[in-house]
DNA sequence: CGTAAAGTTGATATTATTCAACGGAAGTGG
DNA sequence: CCACTTCCGTTGAATAATATCAACTTTACG
């Protein structure tokens, strides 16, 4: 049961030593507030696959990502599958006063969530004003950045797909390390193909042969399958179709 | 000068009295939050075409769109658009702590907002526990529609995404008489082809196309050119390739 | 009544999808 | 250790969907 034995490595981790204490729904709350959170939570990890929340089905708890990768997704009656939702370390999953998720969310690579029980959360939340316009602020950001990827699915052709893809994976990353993405950069590239095609509104050879073109155009590198070395980040960028930056303000 | 004629008409409506009340920022509000909204409220009036907010610049109000339609819109450096909201009758335009919009705001018909300046507003908030609640409840369903909204434009097609525009304008326009559409429905659709197109991630053409295809097989009829009338709600829901309703919950 | 804006329809071009074959890496069981 | 299978990824050829270009119609409005 290699989830629990992984659970138990993140078991001991205190509040303040926590990786995504800074971009998490935590990142406002003083000392003694984070005294209380750090009593009342548990890790959990689920492994690659592995379906953390059903659509439409009850669950008991909001929870932060600690580490891996996860996917929000949405299906249609006849198999069509769209990511609406990456959800990386300091995400957070579920909402306070709805029972139930309208998609699915499931782990990409073995992902580790900082869980908390329902009912103590929303009392939490209630006392504590600085989780409460937390949650506003990153639920507004993601807003933004939902916005941001409908431009990506309605106007922007594969191939600039594809780079807007990476780029803000590469801007996820660097944001973790509390940097920003310039010059030569390199990150994991912790989709597949297919999973890749359903966040991008393609299909999965059409990924595969975007990639291989950036790669023939020396945008980006290859090393093994799923590392990404991009020697030249402005150029990729410039790939993307957007003026600047592709609108990452964070 | 008919926008101020405009705002006029509204300027003396008392904020127990106004038809956005049970689902704009104040729903929550009791009536001594109200009296406090209702000095410091003040309302504007933009005409058709006209620009509510530039994207990347100041504005130093939030607002609540009264009546009339308003879109979210983001453009390519080449001129390709995308519409990314639409913002209809109790929509909030505004996000605290910041001050300039990563988006266009522009008035597609006449549009009246409920105006607040921006520091009387935050502080407001400070105070208002309700309003903050109400925010985030409406930001978190902003973001459940942005991310239906991906489906439709990743995953379906032109017919299915006219389908799903004219079932999304239906439940709103139910919403705000506290209604459902089902059987025979007939709303106005406040939008160009053109707008439509943006918002649906097509050409203009392809939206003629699809709706004179829908008229042809009986799903729709057109009065006149912006008044739709569906015979038969349940089968135009079923043009949408989701299964029940297409997710609205509200 | 005349003009501009919005909408429709047709012919053709382009892009991504679909269907299909194949290659390599990782894991499994004899 | 090797055959076998599975999963993931790549590439090619044919096809289908939507975009593009263009002409024309209808509606709204001064």
């Amino acid at each position: 049961m290699p989830q629990s034995r992984t659970a138990s490595t993140h078991a001991h981790v205190k509040c303040g030593d926590c990786p995504i204490r800074h971009r998490a729904i935590c990142a406002r709350c003083e000392a003694d507030e984070l005294e209380v959170l750090n009593s009342i939570k548990y890790y959990r990890t689920f492994a690659p696959g592995e379906t953390i929340v059903w659509a439409g089905e009850q669950f008991s708890f909001v929870a932060s990502v600690v580490s891996g990768v996860a996917t929000l997704t949405q299906t249609l009656e006849d198999g069509r599958r769209q990511v609406v939702g990456l959800l990386l370390p300091s995400d957070f999953i579920g909402r306070p006063g709805r029972h139930r998720s309208q998609f699915d969310v499931t782990a990409v690579s073995e992902v580790t969530l900082c869980c908390f029980r329902r009912d103590p959360f929303d009392e939490m939340l209630q006392r504590t004003p600085h989780i409460g316009e937390r949650l506003l602020e990153m639920t507004l950001d993601e807003l933004d950045a939902a916005r941001e990827w409908m431009l990506i699915l309605g106007r922007k052709n594969a191939r600039e797909k594809i780079a807007s893809l990476l780029v803000m994976i590469a801007h996820r990353d660097a944001a973790l390390h509390m940097t920003r993405p310039s010059g030569e950069v390199s990150f994991e590239l912790p989709l597949t193909r297919e999973a890749m095609a359903d966040y991008l509104g393609l299909t999965l050879e059409t990924v595969s042969r975007q990639i291989s073109a950036q790669r023939r155009d020396g945008v980006i590198e290859l090393e093994g399958k799923r590392r990404v070395r991009v020697p030249d980040f402005a150029a990729l960028v410039a790939e993307t179709g957007d003026d600047s930056d592709g609108g990452w303000i964070d």
